[in-house]
RNA sequence: GGGCAGUUAGCUCAGCUGGUAGAGCAUCGCCCUUACAAGGCGGGGGUCAAAGGUUCGAUCCCUUUACUGCCCACCA
């Protein structure tokens, strides 16, 4: 029995996993060290927002920077990996708001602020406390919290700095607003969601003439109405040009203007242009220094000029404007749009349509600075690099600059504040946090009127987008001096156009450079679901990948329900098995799979251990060298895995690292361990091959061991704690560095070959398969075993092998032939079985009465 | 409409720089064997979406097409 190893075949990770867990957290294992001098990994961790649980699919890509993490740190690295959670801004509002009954816009500012700050603190523990319960390696004690002072401080220093350096301007035009949330948010927010809606086609008197007649599918906006356009070519209203019509049932009149963004072909070819209704009715007003006629507000109603419709929210208003204009009669003609074609732009939070509203906001200009922006991400290296197209994408395609005033009241506040006249204060930076509600300004203004601090707060992607200058506390006396750019960024494709996007464009105006040298984008985890007629009628079944929904799923994605069926080490593995940066199916039965690997692997390692019992190894660092090519063939194999592993783990292949390893783990167990054991046997005489083979068979288990360490973090130091610390010391298998690639041995290479090509690998199969086709039971000794080499298997490489197989076979004696005889009689008493194949013969002689035996 | 991926065994997916295909699950057969029956051993199952091209040779490279998914644009 070795040191505390239990009777159990099973493992058992309920209790060992919360064990190891504070062990880690005890030593402070994953502390970063400050004065260090080994080369610092730094890792841009995402800190999640708090706007609700989390799911299976945040454990998923978190996992792969973890066990990235823990890789790094096994190879030498000082690892800077914090743990953060983003807790400012309108999504932990609008959770506060779910969770408590209360709206922003109704409560007190302070009170409101510190229910957010609660809310905050909850999420952060719950956060937390699940990923240590998945082993993360993360520095908890440098836990931070977007909302923090420091963070308050760094965002407004940000602010502050793109302020003077002119990248950052206010300006009082259209912003993309939602009547719900009441505030205004950027292009990044907006999500497209397929609505069904309704032309209607309504008639615009004028004096003397047919009636121009436009399709619209706002008819709610008919009194915010300035002006109607038709393309210059269109010959059809060639009359109307410059003429006056009139708006249906509000009969204020407004010209027909010409401009070639008015679409012949759609629609009626007239257009009517409101102040606003989509962005063209922006540009138009721009353009054509429209008047501005606001007809819905900043709550979503409809304000006073829209007469009868007043005080309606803009679906309702919608709805009794086709009433009213139907029964006057004023309604042409009605065409239906289905979902499918008809796309509305909704605000991603609470998917509410997005309307337009002009409110002074303060713009941060990236519209005019694409090509730079485009620039540094090519200087950054994508994983996998095709994700570097998304972002590209999403630059070249920006049409507004970022708007970062939120008219909230929770989080960070806008450093500003105003004068009537309009000279702007921003206050110096060594003053921060500020907040403009409470505080002012140290100086008067210089016509002496009143300072008005800014209301607003900051986008919570403008304070997210600083963290890697939190996590270099930039500015601050403890500065880490070297920290940018930082190594790495994980984060999920989903948020390229926001948090990689917006990083990158601060970094750029802050210091002209990228902010991390790589950035590691991983994919989603999908509900399986069902999919569509022609699969069901040819009787098949279909996965087809859909998006989970934290309302819709409820607690069928829960991390914590999955933690309950499987160890965490479980749902590392399966986290670790897929290609990086593609969405997957989610699928539980993978997390049995690795369930069944984790007890296969407790199991192997067990019965190595049990084979190294009252054995001391030479350490690694001395020469070793077995003189068994069973033993050379393993180790030599070993050192392959390991420099494929290092290459696969630098371009952040985790998981091809790990197929490689699994293949690797389960010949192994099915063929080396095998052979290996009857070497390690008390009886077994040979000291020399006995010392080889344990000294092998301890260098592979440690070396899997290792390997599988930052994947499979509790079940390897549960094993290297109950045998391995002995010899190797450490307080921690986690402490240890992974083993270095190294050059193979001529001896390994020609074992290797011998094992795999020359026909080690084949005998073995062979005496399976002739013990087998024969009813001979696996454990009955056999007289003689002979082997004959064809073709390219040659005697003398199964030479190398007959020791192991002997032992293996339970055979007294192995002979090589040239040829079997045919015919040949055995020994009376005796039985002769024979198997010949393309590459080898094999021929075994078995004593009937042992056969009889067995059967008994 | 623009872009990016994918299409390989019944299912989920691997397949490195081109040399006539692999794993797990499922299925079938055998086996309590002194690590493991939530196991072991063995078998069946694939014209690698389609068509062309380059090549001595293509799942892999090139072109075209079809389908699936995602990102973006369009939103009167």
């Amino acid at each position: 029995m070795i040191n505390g190893m239990s009777e159990s075949t099973r493992y058992e990770p309920k209790t060992i996993e919360p064990r190891w867990q504070k062990y880690w957290q005890d030593l402070g294992l994953y502390r970063f060290q400050e004065t260090s001098n080994k080369p610092v990994y730094s890792i841009d961790t995402p800190p999640p927002t708090v706007s609700g649980r989390l799911h299976i699919g945040h454990v998923f890509s978190y996992t792969h920077t973890e066990i990235t993490s823990r890789y790094h740190r096994m190879t030498g690295h000082n690892v800077y990996y914090p743990f953060g959670y983003d807790d400012n801004g309108l999504p932990t509002e609008i959770l506060t708001e779910r969770e408590t009954g209360v709206k922003a816009y109704q409560a007190d500012r302070q009170k409101f602020r510190e229910m957010c700050l609660e809310t905050g603190k909850k999420y952060a523990e719950l956060f937390s406390s699940l990923w240590q319960k998945l082993g993360f390696s993360c520095d908890f004690g440098a836990a931070y919290s977007t909302i923090s002072r420091e963070s308050q401080k760094i965002s407004q220093w940000s602010f502050i700095d793109l302020f003077h350096k002119g990248f950052l301007e206010r300006r009082n035009e259209p912003a993309l607003w939602c009547t719900n949330c009441v505030t205004s948010f950027a292009q990044a927010e907006i999500d497209d969601v397929n609505k069904a809606g309704k032309y209607l086609h309504l008639p615009f008197n004028v004096p003397g003439m047919e009636p121009i007649v436009i399709a619209t599918t706002r008819p709610e906006l008919l009194a915010a109405c300035a002006c109607l356009f038709v393309h210059p070519d269109d010959k059809r209203f060639l009359a109307y040009h410059g003429k006056k019509a009139k708006v249906p049932f509000y009969d204020h009149e407004v010209p027909v203007l010409l401009d070639s963004k008015a679409q012949m072909d759609k629609g009626t070819g007239a257009v009517m242009c409101c102040t606003f209704g989509d962005t063209t009715d922006i540009a138009w007003w721009r353009q054509h220094k429209l008047p501005l006629r606001e007809a819905i507000s900043k709550i979503g109603k409809m304000t006073e000029i829209t007469g009868p419709l007043a005080g309606l929210r803009v679906e309702a208003a919608k709805k009794e404007m086709e009433k009213v204009l139907t029964e006057k009669g004023l309604v042409l003609k009605t065409v239906d749009i289905p979902a499918e074609t008809r796309v509305v732009n909704t605000h991603e939070r609470c998917g509410t349509p997005v309307e337009f509203l002009v409110q002074p906001q303060w713009f941060v200009q990236v519209v005019k600075h694409k090509e730079k922006l485009i620039e540094m991400g090519r200087k950054i290296k994508w994983h996998p690099e095709f994700m570097r197209h998304r972002y590209e994408n999403w630059v070249e395609n920006l049409s507004w600059d970022w708007a970062i005033s939120r008219q909230r009241s929770f989080g960070v506040p806008i450093p500003a504040w105003y004068t009537e006249d309009g000279e702007v204060y921003v206050p110096e930076t060594t003053d921060l946090p500020v907040d403009p509600t409470l505080h002012k300004p140290k100086r008067s203004s210089k016509s002496g009127a009143p300072w008005i601090g800014d209301a607003d707060v900051l986008d919570t992607w403008a304070t997210s987008s600083v963290t890697p200058l939190l996590n270099a506390r930039h500015g601050a006396e403890n500065e880490r001096p070297n920290f940018l750019p930082m190594s790495m960024r994980p984060q999920a494709h989903d948020i390229i156009r926001t948090w990689a996007f917006y990083t990158i464009a601060k970094s750029y105006f802050h210091f002209g450079e990228v902010p991390w040298k790589e950035i590691v984008v991983s994919g989603h985890v999908k509900k399986p679901g069902q999919q569509v007629e022609a699969a069901q009628m040819a009787g098949q079944e279909f996965a087809k990948k859909t998006k989970i929904s934290k309302s819709k799923d409820g607690d069928t994605y829960a991390p914590e329900k999955m933690m309950e069926r499987h160890p965490s080490d479980a749902i590392r593995l399966w986290s670790a098995a897929a290609s990086i940066g593609l969405d997957v199916p989610f699928d539980e039965n993978g997390m049995n799979d690795a369930s069944k690997f984790l007890n296969k692997f407790w199991n192997a390692s067990r019965f190595a251990l049990m084979n190294l019992e009252s054995f001391v190894p030479k350490f690694l660092n001395e020469k070793f060298e077995s003189r068994n090519a069973n033993d050379l063939q393993v180790l030599g194999r070993l050192k392959k895995i390991v420099k494929a592993y290092h290459e696969n783990f630098q371009s952040y292949e985790l998981h091809k690292a790990k197929i490689e390893l699994d293949k690797f783990f389960w010949d192994v167990c099915d063929d080396y361990i095998e052979l290996v054991k009857y070497r390690c046997l008390k009886e077994y005489t040979n000291s020399e091959d006995k010392s080889d083979a344990q000294n092998s068979l301890y260098r592979v288990i440690f070396g899997l061991l290792q390997l599988y360490a930052p994947y499979a973090p509790h079940i390897t130091e549960e094993i290297y704690q109950m045998y391995f610390k002995q010899f190797e010391k450490a307080e921690s298998i986690h402490l240890i560095d992974l083993p270095k690639t190294a050059e193979l041995s001529t001896a390994e290479n020609s074992a290797m070959e011998a094992w795999m090509n020359g026909g080690g690998k084949l005998s073995l199969a062979a005496v399976r398969r002739i013990k087998k086709d024969n009813a001979i039971s696996y454990r009955t000794p056999l007289k003689v075993l002979t082997l004959v080499g064809k073709g390219p298997i040659k005697n003398e490489n199964l030479k190398l092998f007959t020791a192991d197989l002997a032992g293996f076979a339970f055979a007294e004696m192995v002979e090589l032939k040239s040829a079997i005889a045919a015919g040949a009689q055995p020994q009376t008493g005796n039985k002769i079985f024979r198997l010949e194949t393309d590459d080898l013969d094999i021929q075994v002689e078995v004593s009937e009465e042992a056969m009889v035996k067995k059967l008994n």
